[in-house]
DNA sequence: GTGATAAGTTAGCAA
DNA sequence: TTGCTAACTTATCAC
């Protein structure tokens, strides 16, 4: 079993990987093999694609939910307004009604004044 | 170069592989080596995964449109409903304002009548 | 060269 | 086993 590598920056993990500056990064970058070094930057890249998928998943999700709340509000507003409508109906139809009658009575009011 | 394999029917296409009848599939493999048995069940496999992906991304899709859809036709709800509000509105205070003249004109007539 | 996303692969759940 | 979906990888695009 030969040695396989330097070993010098690829026993890092990843989350180290991940987080590591530009700047150290390449400070490490220099330390390595050109093939090691290759092999380390498309590590850094595949695990900074990782991150980028779930944010991606994430933000679907969330955008759903939001087209979800946004719908429900809508809903709600929809039946209170509805109601407000109804309401508004039913206060026309009383008032219609009050109208009529006092109509009437005036026309009374107005016959019997004539008789004077 | 030696012969890679058999090759009986390790050279189907993908459509062809995808679209075999179980009964087909069973009587392909049987004249297939167990090796290339468990790598054709594979790709099988495979590509039907790519297709259920394709799939589930396609209904994700449709999904959200109609979840966009359905948003767009409460919108269009609530302004119709609140136009709709405003109108009654208006009439209901118009027919408040000729009640009240009414009203006055039926107590100025009722005045008039208590003297004859 | 970094971040985002569509398409493909893999793992694992459910019927 | 089949279909679905979350997570991961790869390819590709925009900046």
């Amino acid at each position: 079993m030969p040695p396989k590598n330097s070993n010098s920056g690829m026993n890092i993990g990843d989350e180290a990987l991940l987080q590591l500056s530009v700047k150290d990064l390449n400070k490490l970058l220099k330390s390595l093999s050109p093939e090691d070094r290759t092999k380390l930057k498309r590590r850094r890249r595949v695990l900074k694609n990782r991150g980028y998928a779930a944010n991606c998943r994430t933000k679907r999700m969330s955008q759903k939910e939001i087209l979800q709340m946004e719908k429900e509000k809508l809903e709600k507003d929809v039946n209170k307004i509805a109601h407000n409508n109804d309401m508004l109906k039913l206060r026309l139809e009383s008032i219609k009604e009050r109208f009529k009658d006092l109509q009437q009575y005036s026309a009374i009011l107005k016959k019997n004044g004539k008789n004077e």
